[in-house]
DNA sequence: GCAGTTTGCTGTATCGATTCAGAAAAGGCA
DNA sequence: TGCCTTTTCTGAATCGATACAGCAAACTGC
């Protein structure tokens, strides 16, 4: 007897195809007893509404945007919870459904060209020319998170460079010196990444620090890494008085390196994060660091891809330092 | 001119429509040489490849998954990121796109109906008849996650009463009497809250404590919520030597609570978790907790929902106490 | 009571691909 | 060379819905 489908129904009721269809899409179309009478022979076939396949395809939209992120990675990171969290909240608002999307697939059966997407919201991922090409064939919306993005996507990020100035001269402020970078990068260095650098570096520079500055690079991503690195770090002869962590899973470490080698923050030690995640309250003692709205970053970056938002080009949010007790006036 | 289709590229190419669907999916069935000149053409053309949209219809699957979740909350809790990520890594690695879905929407514009997804994972969410009808109806696989499973649907959960009792047992081996339990749960009870709690409860019963119990339910699920909870808990004259708490972000709002207190942990007072979630390393001292394999369940959920494990019904993970720093005999 | 607008419903064309039975060409074997 | 299998490609039928023009019937207003 095949698959139930509108005409089935529409059979049953006695009426055309379309006054189904209408019954679930427009229901001003149809007088309301009518659309009663249809949906309850709807409930008694066991139909269970217009497929969605069919649907998208003769709309030509499918009620779903895409977050393109290497997933394993993205679930990992607490901070990227936050953007995640915010995407989502605008998708549940507008009815729509957010599909994660990973890693590439080899064989060219990649996921991104299998799904259909009303846009899509890419996050610190290089993109082969093979994705960036399907995509503008495909006439796919995309944002970008958190790039540079001289391409022809619109994008959302932050005021990197400002934010880790502000965090720089903080320390400068009170006195240090001898500032150590804990560079953040699990293989090779996203934009922001060098904006924070280059924001840092203006307040050595202006301050006229440079012998001093030790930049520790060691693709360091994790709290476990942060630990590992700041413990080298820290043993060595003449250790820095501070240290500005890239990101405040890696200030966790820091503080965890430090605890082990029986270092005081901040009385010993000055430490200051990036991102103002949960891990910056929870720790002990709390964690000055640049704040950033994630969340907002989220909405903003999926009402952009929705049209909702309009703004043309790059959107940068705002940062600013949120001074907590990991700083302290650097040691005479 | 319209849009490109495989019917452009064929008549470019000037072969069937089918040859060149062939192409894409059934590369075994034509000749290699065509093949390319067919792929060469439409890269020439701007094709993107078969539209997602058409194709599922066709073919009758999606390629995607659901995984049904409050997703604002799905992304607050650092254990539950584990099962996100245990289901996207088995999502890759079959080419299957993930799909987050959220709560449902009053006005029948339900995200989950009009999704299409060739099976669902549900986790610890209360489903509507409604959406419970419409997954029947469509004939969607459902794996349930966490849940008691009178239903209809297998399902993949943990050794709760197990894990509960061996928590409540090393207690009361340390000598604790004066034990406190601190629920979770935000709003409504889990099944696996009252398996946890008939845990505990055993052991309890087994070592004739009753009067000396103390269950705190105070609707807490975040760590914040675990402080406020434990600060009134432990601020009391006659206080726990020993609380048992049913997740490792609440076990660290107790340590927070205690540490306000001037409380010392495990000295004064020892704390049990639950979960082994990241929390409870990174936390000071580390936390005994009870193990559990948040990502192999994701993996285990997906992988039976996908029918790649037809182990039927319920499957139940192992779950173990992990005895770190935070528990110490009962002071006498 | 009649022209003019609303309301309510129908029919047909289409969205873009996949499938499967089969035709034509090519190869294998004696 | 002739018969049989294999390879390579084609055509028609379908998947299930939605949009839009259009046609009655039912209301307006004067």
């Amino acid at each position: 007897m095949g698959r139930i489908t509108l005409q089935t129904v529409a059979e049953r009721v006695g009426v055309s195809r379309s006054t189904v269809s209408n019954a679930y899409n427009r229901p001003d179309q149809l007088s309301s007893e009518l659309r009663e009478r249809i949906l309850a022979a709807a409930d008694d076939l066991g139909y269970a509404g217009p497929d969605p396949a069919a649907s998208s395809l003769r709309r030509g939209v499918s009620g779903a945007i895409g977050l393109l992120q290497g997933v394993l990675w993205a679930v990992t990171d607490p901070a990227n919870l936050l953007l995640l969290a915010g995407v989502a909240e605008v998708c549940e608002e507008q009815g729509l459904a957010l599909v994660l999307i990973g890693q590439e697939r080899p064989e060219g059966a990649d996921v991104l060209a299998t799904t259909n997407l009303d846009g899509l919201i890419v996050h610190c991922e290089t993109m082969s020319d093979q994705r960036r090409r399907h995509l503008e064939v495909r006439g796919i919306p995309v944002v970008e998170v958190d790039r540079d993005t001289d391409t022809r996507w619109p994008s959302v990020g932050i005021d990197e460079r400002g934010g880790a100035a502000a965090a720089a001269r903080h320390l400068i402020d009170l006195g240090h010196r001898r500032i150590a970078v804990l560079v953040i990068g699990d293989g090779d260095h996203h934009w922001s990444t060098d904006e924070r650098l280059a924001g840092y570096r203006r307040e050595f520079d202006r301050a006229g620090l440079g012998d001093e500055i030790i930049i520790v690079d060691d693709q360091v991503h994790t709290r476990a890494d942060g630990r590992a690195s700041a413990a080298r770090l820290l043993a060595s002869d003449h250790r820095p008085t501070a240290v500005l962590a890239m990101s405040d899973e890696l200030a966790a470490g820091v503080f965890d390196a430090a605890a082990e080698l029986g270092i005081r923050v901040p009385d010993e030690l000055s430490v200051v994060g990036f991102d103002d995640a949960p891990t910056a309250t929870t720790v002990s003692p709390p964690l000055t660091t640049v704040f950033q709205d994630h969340r907002e970053k989220g909405r903003v970056a999926a009402r952009k891809v929705l049209g909702l938002d309009t703004t043309p080009g790059v959107t940068i949010l705002p940062t600013r330092l949120v001074v907590r007790e990991s700083t302290a006036p650097a040691a005479v």
